[in-house]
DNA sequence: CCCCGCGTTGGCAGCGCTATCATACGCAGG
DNA sequence: CCTGCGTATGATAGCGCTGCCAACGCGGGG
């Protein structure tokens, strides 16, 4: 307790006790209710008097306390962000749109990372929730699919959206892009190109995308009637050492593919650092892509040919659509039919990617 | 309000209330205030007792209230981490790092990204603070020199961190490495390589690492007796893309440098590729090394020689300060002298740093 | 004339917890 | 025996706000 009924000791010039909504109440002369309803934008208060309050609350530099709020009310004013994968650029950029986002609306954002694997996440979201009365939940994956997450979420009756989840699509709001379809379509540019023996690089089984890219891979190749020579699809796990180990070992295969489809653009940029390794030109000698558009993708040399991921759309979108949900303060039930979007991908067409032997000889530069 | 005053009607299998402290009470035999007690960790409470209550609330499946202790006490349980930069993934390493800390600690961690240039910064800030009561706040560049928001955070007495700030040092704990002297040890093994005429380029001047790293780069070279040609001292903002635009001009000066040190890995990484653009064989033709060691610094082919900075241990020194603090439950004061930690960084040398000609002539090979 | 409904405002209990103070008890010293 | 003190526990008053309900004034229909 900050001070307990002051005992009228004067304190000279110490920061004066932070501004309540009594102090605004008075000054405005009306009750603490309707400051209540001013600051909280109900309806049913006269112009005159809701800008009178706005007056009192500006010129005494008003703070609603947000404890205060949570406790005597139903609505907590903070959104959790959730997140699994502590390494990696996306759980940021998802972070970062989600706060862009936040700011406007008066909420605030807090941040856990879960451990997909641990067997204490159900119980440290369980925690999350009751303790803090999060009042919207957003996750990412690999823990959009994560059972026991949602069910204890569900029990709490905490809305949750989810960026990217597997296709167990109808449990809850969701923003995603067609992955499969976009991996077909990157299959088929590299068929395009002539490339018939094609290597394929998979993503963590955990999350569902790199599912849905296998998927899209093997539609493109029997689309035109190639066969997915097994011994050219290697496990790897979305991570830049599996994709050391999983480009080594299919650059090895004899014959060795003329292409590789990485399931991202970390694997990717592996491969090329593994055909560099094998003094093997690119796209000369082996075209390589990924998929995510992530930074990376600019930074290796040459540029890899990939997918865009609209990220921060994605995450802005999975935000407002929470954002809405506690905006119509309907107990945090979503509306029939759950809200639902799919963005646009884009192809990405860079220089790691070629008809075999390059659209033309060149030497060391890059295009 | 949840629930006021249950008018008895019977809801068969609906979730029950969140048990509360009282309900511990109940069932413990004991008073609220002992179950107060014992959640807090206090003394004076009978060993057996305090097991009784413990098993009480495991039973019940017991959660505090964050809201309610925040009001009624002076403790919100939450750590604020503000940072700058929305790219990169310096921001996103030491929050993980904070968020692994803050898990054993009871803490939760409420995130707010500030654009430093902006107009209302302090306003943000302020509303953060007062709105939340947070308990402390970690800070990392460039907002750790932000005066405005330093101020606020001390007119609002919230205990805070920063993470590589300025050399304003005596205002607050911090944790650092040593910029200057990092700098100068990786100056002095380019000129080791035998370099002479060497080219810079600055970091973004509103981190404090960005004059530190410059400062220490002129110190290398005067100590080895040799010019800085200023010609060759680049302006970049730690962007890729800053390196890009520093990197064309330094590699088209006459004559052109035989080395660049750039202030991060993003920046070199940028450099690395321009070399390629322009045909130049890294390290044979050209030497460029980096700073932070930066998972880009491994990424890039050849790989850079650059500085280690124990991201990871700067964070969780940092956090465990204010976790400290906190715990010492003294009013937020910082003991005297402040806390203050100065880590070790570390030389990674790799392939992108050599003597003019390379150590050896050899084809495509990586090291 | 009264009654009802609607828009607007106020009164007040109480959300779940902690700070403060009071109480109870045991034990040492006078 | 009383007093004093330290440890263990309880009683109670709020922390700052919101949900519920009452109250008020006004206009229109019965």
């Amino acid at each position: 307790m900050r001070k307990r009924t002051p005992p009228a000791r004067p304190q000279p010039s110490l920061p004066a006790r932070q501004p309540t909504m009594m102090d605004v109440a008075k000054l405005a002369g009306v009750s603490m209710k309707t400051v209540s309803r001013v600051v909280n934008k109900e309806p049913n208060v006269r112009d005159e008097v809701r800008e009178r309050v706005t007056r009192a609350a500006t010129a005494l530099g008003y703070q609603p306390n947000f404890s205060a709020r949570s406790l005597a009310g139903e609505r907590s004013f903070l959104i959790g962000y959730l997140f699994g994968d502590p390494g990696g650029d996306y759980a940021h950029r998802v972070e970062v749109s989600i706060l862009n986002r936040c700011r406007g609306a008066g909420y605030h954002l807090l941040v856990e990372q879960l451990d997909d694997a641990a067997a204490d996440v159900a119980e440290r979201t369980g925690a999350l929730v009751s303790q803090l009365r999060l009042d919207g939940v957003i996750l990412t994956a690999p823990i959009t699919d994560n059972a026991e997450v949602l069910r204890v979420l569900e029990e709490a009756r905490v809305p949750y959206v989810r960026i990217a989840p597997d296709t167990e699509s109808d449990r809850s709001p969701a923003v995603r892009i067609d992955d499969a379809r976009a991996a077909q379509e990157l299959t088929e540019h590299v068929i395009g190109l002539g490339h018939r023996r094609i290597g394929f690089i998979k993503g963590d089984p955990k999350h569902a995308a790199a599912r849905l890219r296998l998927r899209g891979f093997r539609r493109a190749m029997s689309a035109h009637k190639l066969e997915v020579v097994e011994q050219l699809v290697e496990q790897g796990s979305f991570s830049y050492a599996s994709g050391l180990d999983c480009a080594r070992r299919l650059l090895h295969r004899q014959p060795r593919p003329t292409a590789i489809i990485a399931s991202n653009d970390d694997m990717a940029a592996a491969a090329i650092a593994v055909a560099h390794e094998m003094g093997l030109h690119v796209p000369e000698e082996i075209s390589i892509v990924g998929f995510d558009d992530a930074p990376i993708a600019q930074v290796v040399w040459p540029a890899l040919t990939t997918v865009r991921q609209p990220i921060p759309l994605m995450a802005e979108a999975a935000t407002d659509m929470l954002l809405t949900l506690l905006a119509s303060r309907n107990g945090g039930a979503w509306p029939s039919p759950m809200p639902r979007r799919e963005l646009d991908y884009e192809l990405k067409l860079r220089q790691s990617a070629a008809p075999l032997g390059g659209y033309r000889r060149r030497g060391a530069a890059a295009g």
